[in-house]
DNA sequence: TTCAATGTATCTATCAGTAGATAGTTATAT
DNA sequence: ATATAACTATCTACTGATAGATACATTGAA
């Protein structure tokens, strides 16, 4: 791993747990092994890390997904391999879903993070709309905002009471 | 209005709008027109201020919905009357629940914050299950999981997207 | 093949701004 | 007189950011 993405690591780990403002640049250098300064020749400014990094979970959260038809030519559900993704993201990392905490802060947020967080979800709804036309619902963009705000939510709750049983719960 | 109240209302958009972290002493104080040192007054630490921020809006919230015997007494479905007041939450002051934001970044809060959070989500899931068992549902605990993780959810994807016609069409 | 030029990745040192917090003082109102 | 609610002044710690230096690797032309 380089340095570069081991600084992105170190920062979405702790945006996961506290949202933007929960890192430093001090902070994951020192993780890191390097000095604050030299994080600027990677990223110029805290805005640029942060894009960077919602984009690259936005591409690594899609490319888990996989493809709808390939998922339905398995004779899978593709709601349920959503579904489980999100409940890896939870459950496995013990963390919230990056573009979520960052969605939820959304005005806070500069421009260029905003705008990745806009793309995280606008691809969601995007592949959860095709998911469910897959599966023959008859108002498909209508039961993709209820997928991802179904989940998003309980993720949310199961973070705030600190307890995994109710996103459990909530998704079986 | 005091210059408590003021203080707590200045707070309370701030954190609406960004999280916890996005409000100082300093700012709050500008905005009501004392110096930050005087806050210090009215609450000896962040975290004071922050815990009750919390347990007001919880209470606030809570008094809005009002009792679930007098709703269905007045013929009226307690869960439609949560969901609007959701739903005035997000268009009237286009902001997110405070507590769901907190909620979602639960992990880098104050211990006495993180209290007041998880009284807030316990007190709706009590006052969503009783409404639920008033609904006649066979499963009211589960129920009152599901209706609070989609419309905290919807709101979190509403601001995310800037947005909110998704909250409508969730709740729809 | 050598050597100058360039690029990469880091460093030290420093900056102005902001953070929350404290001590001690002052004004006002009961 | 006492309590309330503000003040001034100051502190330490941390923020993101910049300038300029260093070491090392790569590359391209004489």
């Amino acid at each position: 791993m380089t340095k570069k993405e081991a600084l992105l690591k170190a920062a979405e780990d702790k945006v996961r747990l506290g949202g933007y403002n929960n890192f430093s640049f001090r902070e994951i250098a020192n993780e890191v092994g390097i000095k604050s300064a030299s994080v600027h020749y990677h990223f110029p400014t805290k805005a640029d890390l942060g894009a960077e990094l919602a984009h690259q979970y936005t591409n690594a959260f899609l490319s888990a997904l996989g493809d709808v038809d390939d998922i339905k030519a398995n004779n899978q559900n593709p709601i349920d391999v959503y579904t489980q993704l999100f409940r890896n993201a939870l459950l496995t990392d013990n963390k919230m879903c990056l573009c979520g905490l960052l969605g939820a802060q959304n005005e806070s947020l500069p421009d260029k993070v905003r705008l990745e967080v806009k793309r995280f979800f606008d691809l969601n709804l995007a592949w959860l709309e095709q998911a469910h036309v897959a599966n023959g619902e008859s108002e498909p963009s209508h039961a993709a905002i209820l997928t991802v705000s179904l989940l998003e939510g309980a993720m949310m709750i199961s973070k705030a009471l600190n307890d995994h049983s109710y996103f459990k719960l909530a998704t079986k």
